[in-house]
DNA sequence: TACTTTTGCTCAAACGATTGTGCATAATTA
DNA sequence: TAATTATGCACAATCGTTTGAGCAAAAGTA
């Protein structure tokens, strides 16, 4: 672990540039003869040099890096993301560095900084929090940046993400197909684009059937807690919802505590549609209709994007919306 | 971003030597005046000076990170895992690389490669395969290791895991507890040592009460697929098994998804208990009892002892077995 | 006044790689 | 044979930081 250039150097008699070439691959452009070229990969070989990335990302300022900042590492549906990710950027022979904001903007600056410091190539960010400020700079004048799942609405900063609109008008649709006028939704982090969108998508297909009066949001958090505080309020309305919309997986998750507690059944005493897609959602009784986001899709976009912009060192703009996936399961009552 | 010690060092007439100093916080130290120290700070404030991680890594051979090697990084467990894990070393100023290497020793050679070359501090890792030789070898002349969940038994390599044996015996006694006789247990990754853990405390609870011949063990894999494909066979013997205990969170969705496919419920017409811990275990019907693992302390546990080995320069051998806790549902039916 | 100690700072090497340039020698051509 | 081109390699600078050693000037002491 101690072989260097320099060491090889020595045993083989030839210079450093020499073996540096050979190693590197660049034998053929700069004449290096056959000759040499076996000595110093045998050298090579028989040490087991490896190469001192950190001395090379010195010297060509790349660090074949990217970073991830994410608001849980733990959600399912963000180490779905980061599973993904990881995988694209090794394919491409980069490392992944992933750090968690925890849905904290100091913390998030702290991630920034981080990943600044350590030089990354890039950065990939489901960002929380309001201001594209920071991000916006360091794309203008460091490195390229794609946000993933969340975004800035106003600004210009490339983008991928669900189509989040669409995907809220499609759970509102397929309760009113089924007769249910009462519907209430329970949204995440309220200033989150695409938390933004789907209460629009859902506002949008109440109007749509003349139910504005009907509209109901309450909540303000991606967690179980909130799923279930939120819940254990619905519940007590006069009129009751006849069924719920929960903004992530993890509400629903709270929503269904909440339910059972009041010792009601889904979809017999309410129904309930999710947001986020997860495999055990199958599994629950009855299994949950859902919106999925197609996660693998948006992941390697995101990783798609941010490698044109690191080779062309030019910076994209692409905004995309994948439209997501309706699964159609048991938890909606027809109630005609 | 162009900013360096030696432009700062340009702007304020102090050598870099000084600069780097001062801004190191050294200052003391090496007797810089007070009002050199000022004027560089402020310099440096000015600039908005970042130094550069790389060349500082290159110069103290040392890079403030450690990386994690998982056979699964969006397996829930191994999120949660990697989770703490990363908080931890965030924590006590260290970055973390996160490697997946897919339940595949080629791969994992590959993520060795890779912090190998990237010159990390410290590797935390739950190998996959049987050979622990080349950990061994890097424990021994580069950088510290510390198994986390999975081990080697013949190996001396310090690892921190849960005590598999008594998971097992604690779920089986459970079971006879219960009245049940016939158990059957679809395992995991059989080489694994948590796997084989586990598979001796279902033998041994299973002797200890007299069932030896009523033992039977099958899968070979920690995924739903296997869950499904051993239950579907387990349900079509003669006799049919009362329970069934599966080696992992993954194998439960698995079972529960034939058992339904069979039109049986859980626990009337057959019981099942589960290792692993997932919050949507209680939202299932019925929620699964289940030898949860310690993951949270499991980890800190394992970044402790990685950081009293890099920070002591020597390594630890310690070998921690915690206990795992075990959670009582309504999974199992009581047969007397 | 002369010597010692402290203060405040700089020099220069080092970490290990990459790379533009240059220089012999060998091979080719005229 | 002389001029030209190709071949094969090495020199030395560079990336930005850290750090042991050293050296004036200032302060303290005798």
């Amino acid at each position: 672990m101690k072989e260097t250039l320099s060491t090889i150097s020595q045993k083989t008699g030839f210079s450093v540039t020499t073996v540096s070439r050979v190693l590197s691959g660049q034998a053929e452009k700069y004449r290096i003869s056959e000759r040499a070229r076996k000595i110093v990969l045998e050298e090579a070989e028989r040490c087991n040099y490896s190469p001192n990335i950190i001395a090379r990302n010195l010297r060509t300022n790349k660090t074949n890096t990217i970073g991830l900042i994410l608001p849980s590492v733990s959600n399912p549906y963000f180490a779905d993301l980061s599973s993904v990710i990881i995988a694209e950027a090794n394919s491409r022979k980069y490392t992944t560095i992933v750090l968690d904001s925890m849905e904290s903007e100091s913390n998030q600056e702290a991630c920034i900084a981080t990943l600044m410091a350590r030089r990354v190539d890039g950065i990939i960010v489901a960002p929380c929090g309001t201001d594209p400020a920071i991000f916006e700079e360091i794309n203008k004048k460091h490195v390229p940046v794609i946000l993933v799942d969340r975004f800035y609405e106003e600004s210009d900063l490339p983008y991928v993400t669900t189509n989040n609109y669409s995907g809220g008008v499609e759970a509102i649709n397929s309760l009113i197909r089924n007769g249910h006028r009462n519907i209430a939704c329970i949204q995440g982090v309220k200033t989150s684009a695409p938390n933004k969108k789907r209460i629009a998508g859902y506002k949008a297909a109440m109007a749509d059937a003349g139910l504005e009066d009907n509209i109901l949001v309450v909540g303000n958090e991606f967690s179980l807690q909130n799923g279930y505080l939120e819940t254990k309020l619905l519940l007590n309305r006069n009129p009751r919802p006849t069924a719920i919309f929960t903004l992530s997986n993890t509400i629903a998750l709270g929503a269904i505590k909440a339910i059972r507690e009041a010792g009601m059944k889904i979809p017999d005493d309410i129904s309930l549609i999710a947001f986020d897609n997860n495999i055990y959602m199958d599994y629950l009784t009855p299994p949950i209709s859902r919106i999925s986001q197609p996660v693998e899709d948006m992941a390697k976009l995101a990783v798609k994007l941010l490698f044109e912009s690191i080779e062309s060192h030019n910076r994209v703009n692409t905004k995309l919306e994948l439209a997501p996936d309706f699964i159609s399961r048991e938890s909606v009552k027809n109630l005609e």
